[in-house]
DNA sequence: CCTTGTCCATCATCTGCTTGATGGATAGTC
DNA sequence: GACTATCCATCAAGCAGATGATGGACAAGG
């Protein structure tokens, strides 16, 4: 029974919750949350507290862990535009697959919170159907950017002829997928690895 | 307040419960449902009612959830001998590799589940200090049978004059890595990126 | 009688979610 | 401008179910 109410209901904080910006903030607490303890440590309770909010309050904002989690997926997924958008002129395939390679090598390190998050995405996949789907849309628009250039790579003589573009580029992505489960692999190590990959498509006539 | 006691203790039943044995059996409940549900659906009270005993019991064998957990790492990591006992005759290092290769693939279609929690374990190292440390000296253990195979490959010519050995060593083992996470990858899929990973280590200029 | 293996019943805690209430802001009405 | 209604965002408190763990008892074998 509340016999008294000492604490006077906060007046929305400025700058803090408009909603959407509200929502957001719940959103990328959760992946932070993520991100620290994985999904199996997601507690709502937590979420609630590193925001500064209240449980019920962001039972108001997401009616249900669920919805949170899907929230953040597709918050996650929304910024996997891991392809870019058309260069006005596209380097040759050999240098467009360096750059593209070295390109998630550098968003790995810098926003390497993120991968974790995404790593747990992936993990549940594959047992969670309706997630599974979303992320391999993803992997397919990643694999079609992928395969043209290898194709064209291969066409114009600068990667193997013998190179089979869809095979290649499950190798580059998972080369990516399995950072993580690399455990003592330091930077320059990922690197090397990432140009052993290059090296392995590359048609050994063509200098470098 | 137990007033009435209806049901009598079951006799112990014969064939089932000798210690060892019968923790191994909750081992592989406990490893069947992590892979039906991950670590974040291990519970316990399924394990138990899956071998057809009490919590109760299943505590006395494990005192904790913590101690089932370590004995199944240990299971695992355990079988985790993908380093095959030295052949008499090694064959040649390309030939050797690519039946490495071959032999892991098959691994993995055969005992997928296994793999399952593999996969589960690697995730869990990510924040697990001490995981972490079992699983990379087992990566170290597959490193180093790889490494000095690569390395005569490349010094027989089979394999590519330019071939860094560790490199090629971190795209090998990461490749089964990320297996799982190639979310529509069919076997004849896993087995041409495989092939597609061999030929990029090849000398081209060798006849195959 | 001691050890081993088992069970039933129960506990304490955690956790997702709900309830009922509060105050600020906004808009419409007088 | 003052009053009223309504909506939004928030909170304190609490519930119900799940879950890891414990206590105490019992049987069988040596």
């Amino acid at each position: 029974m509340p016999t008294s109410r000492t604490s006077v209901p906060v007046p929305r904080e400025r700058g803090a919750g408009s909603g959407a910006q509200r929502r957001q903030e719940i959103v990328a607490a959760a992946q932070r949350l993520i991100a620290d303890k994985g999904f199996e440590g997601l507690r709502v309770r937590e979420v609630a507290d590193r925001v500064g909010i209240n449980i019920a309050t962001l039972h108001y904002h997401f009616p249900s862990k669920e919805a949170l989690v899907t929230a953040v997926v597709q918050d996650i997924v929304g910024r996997l535009d891991r392809v870019p958008a058309g260069d006005v002129q596209p380097p040759p395939p050999r240098e467009h697959l360096a750059g593209h390679l070295h390109h998630v090598l550098d968003q790995f390190e810098r926003h390497r919170e993120q991968f974790v998050v995404l790593n747990e995405l992936y993990n549940r996949a594959i047992r969670d159907e309706a997630l599974r789907r979303v992320l391999q849309a993803s992997d397919t628009a990643w694999t079609d950017y992928l395969v043209p250039i290898l194709r064209a790579g291969r066409d114009n003589g600068q990667l193997r002829a013998d190179l089979d573009p869809v095979a290649a580029a499950t190798l580059i992505t998972g080369f990516f997928k399995s950072l993580l489960f690399h455990l003592g692999l330091t930077p320059q190590g990922a690197r090397q690895a990432a140009d052993e990959l290059l090296r392995g498509l590359d048609s050994q006539e063509t200098p470098r």
